[in-house]
DNA sequence: GTCTATATAATGATAGAC
DNA sequence: GTCTATCATTATATAGAC
């Protein structure tokens, strides 16, 4: 399943461009977009900085390039692989093994996070399939009704997307050496709990907010900032 | 219940100071560490740039400060209202009410996502109590029990700051007005569901993944970066 | 295609007047 | 305490040689 994509990176008699892009990739997911400059891209490529401007015209159109590349890739194992039902399925698979696809999800972690050009369109396919495979789910049994599947998967890419990029300070609660994997893992059975049990016991809460919402006006597109 | 703090901010017979120091934590919390440069505090301060330095010392300085000051804050909140329990009630009550604490919680939210010098204070501020609450919460049975209740504090931690920060491609999943509170709005009922019912209609995860973890070997602290 | 040298811009920080 | 003017550094981007 190695063969997809061509990221066994520093491996290369890849081409110049192909080169950058790699590391631009790798450095913007890990590192950020602004905090990234493209001198430490060019050392990473190997080669001068300014051959990466002539290659790519500017920072930002280098990002947009490898935001297509990153989406591509993503969208192209789930075409590849039948076991995967969607980009949203690519981050559970993730969570299930880090190792494959590691950069490329975390960098569409990034890319969301900061705004990217093409975060909209990452966040739509995931969001867009998440939500098919919850109505699938809530439809054939498998998963409980929901008072609002749209938001219930906005939710749910949005949790999966929070534990692919735990924070290191949170990560510490676990310990001093605990890293982002480790604290994943620590942290999937939890989950797992949750979403099959819930957290409360009882429905007091919910029922009291389900009552609160009936009660008051319906408000939900109103914005309040 | 606003005496507290003193950010009404641009209202100011401030020390510039303060005035400063408040313009740096709402443009760090908003922009963050990175892109946020002294000039634009100075301005919103109506200073000059020089005098941040002055009085800070530099960037870095100023930073801490800030962290300081909104943790001080925000536990200042938790010891004078005594519905509060602590930092992590600031968060749930300020999915509540938005309109309160709403930079300070934000400013913090970054402070952990950009790993501040202060982050891990915050961070096991917030987890801590986190934990108490649930292990209470469990004890007296409105909770349900958990395989590991700081495992399940770290994951409420983090999942709460995902919804303060929602970035902008995901609230547009909502339509393309709806901006972070509003999106927070919509999740909140879904989110409220999966804790209560949870969102499996059985157990079949669950079980798999628990009996896969009694095959295997004991693996918790290990780190597979 | 790739490099070196350099222009240009932004930003953090300093010096010194008031 | 506060400002203006300036420096030093860094970063993006350009020009032109090879």
């Amino acid at each position: 399943m190695r063969s997809v994509h061509p990221d066994d990176r520093a491996d290369a008699d890849l081409t110049a461009q192909a080169k950058i892009r790699n590391a631009a990739i790798a450095q913007f997911a890990t590192d950020g977009f602004q905090k990234t400059n493209l001198r430490a891209i060019a050392a990473e490529a190997g080669v001068s900085a300014s051959l990466v401007i002539h290659h790519f015209g500017s920072k930002e159109k280098l990002r947009m390039i490898c935001d297509e590349y990153v989406l591509e890739v993503l969208l192209a194992r789930t075409r590849s692989d039948s076991s995967v039902t969607g980009m949203r399925d690519v981050v559970s698979e993730y969570l299930a093994d880090p190792t494959e696809y590691h950069l490329e999800v975390q960098y569409m972690a990034r890319a969301i996070a900061e705004d990217s050009p093409a975060a909209a369109r990452f966040a739509d396919s995931m969001v867009n399939e998440s939500e098919a495979i919850l109505r699938a789910g809530i439809l054939d049994g498998s998963m409980r009704p929901s008072s609002d599947p749209r938001a219930l998967a906005v939710l749910t890419v949005l949790t999966s997307l929070a534990m692919l990029t735990i924070p290191r300070a949170l990560a510490r609660a676990f310990g001093p050496d605990i890293s982002g994997p480790a604290a994943m893992k620590r942290i999937a059975l939890p989950t797992l709990e949750i979403y099959t049990h819930g957290l409360y016991a009882n429905d007091t809460f919910l029922t009291a907010v389900t009552d609160l919402l009936v009660t008051a006006q319906p408000d939900q597109g109103s914005n309040d900032d």
